[in-house]
DNA sequence: ATATTTTCATTGATCTGTCAATTATTGTAT
DNA sequence: ATACAATAATTGACAGATCAATGAAAATAT
């Protein structure tokens, strides 16, 4: 339950207003993910890209971003619970390859539509123009953030 | 080094963009700060909340949106290498009144213009209506999240 | 062919942030 | 006044994410 929270300097951080929305919609999602099923946010974020196409842990780790300690965790327990299958490719057996199990893509298939229905709920608050000048802003910022944050001094 | 990152489904969710961003922009302050500080992130905004006007521990936390037991502990590494000093306030003895020490004064002052100029050179990359437009929606989105993911099945 | 470098994945250590329980103090109701 | 409820801060326990180090395999260079 959102209260204003006093007016300050900070209000006006962009970074800090990005903060809490991301903490508002990991909350969200989080929420509806473990009303639906066993899965963590990190988890289902694993087990969506394999559905989405991710062949290997490293696709995993490069589509989503995640930490390659993350995703090997992440699959780890993902195994452990039968939703999704690995193995060694003996064509290069340095990788980890992955599969959903008839298991996991069913589950993959039933929340899907629940997670797609929060994003879409989400845009509603803004029209069309707005949700597409969001995402192009938000990819300005990224590409704002990124120049830089390396060490490049 | 953001690589273009293979394109998903996952890229049109809007969570997805904004975690992306939220630690693209967390990398990005934590290095200026480590660069100029000893300070955490956590740790400065926990000082600037101070330095813009809080006077207690329970003011840091409501105008952060931070745990208790976070700023709790913030404050006490803050204190223990003497930025901020503590009391308990006879007027109400739960309380924690904090207040910058001289040094606590001088740091704050001298890296707030460095992480304004970050946020300035962030919004840079937009043009001040989108600027402004991207507060606004930010706005709707975090009203949006925080109603109740209902239990709507 | 051998040595070197690069790529992946995993592990253990560590750091953060979060939650639940506890203590102290103040406010409120009887 | 006494009992009960509410608020503030703290602590310890714990899950989550991050970092550095390691090991294994493949690619590249000599």
């Amino acid at each position: 339950m959102l209260e204003p929270a006093p007016d300050l300097p900070l209000t006006g951080f962009l970074t800090y207003r990005i903060a809490r929305l991301h903490l508002a919609l990991n909350a969200q999602a989080a929420d509806a993910l473990s009303r639906r099923s066993e899965l963590s946010l990190g988890q289902w974020r694993a087990l969506a890209t394999i559905g989405a196409g991710a062949e290997t842990a490293r696709d995993v780790a490069r589509m989503t971003r995640f930490d390659p300690a993350f995703v090997s965790r992440a699959l780890k327990s993902l195994s452990a619970t039968g939703l999704v299958e690995t193995e060694r490719p003996p064509e290069d057996r340095r990788m980890l390859s992955v599969r959903l199990t008839a298991e996991g893509e069913r589950l993959y298939e039933r929340l899907l539509p629940h997670m797609r229905g929060l994003q879409e709920r989400l845009l509603d608050a803004l029209t069309p123009d707005e949700a597409a000048a969001m995402f192009r802003m938000i990819d300005k910022l990224d590409a704002a953030a990124a120049t830089r944050a390396d060490g490049s001094d």
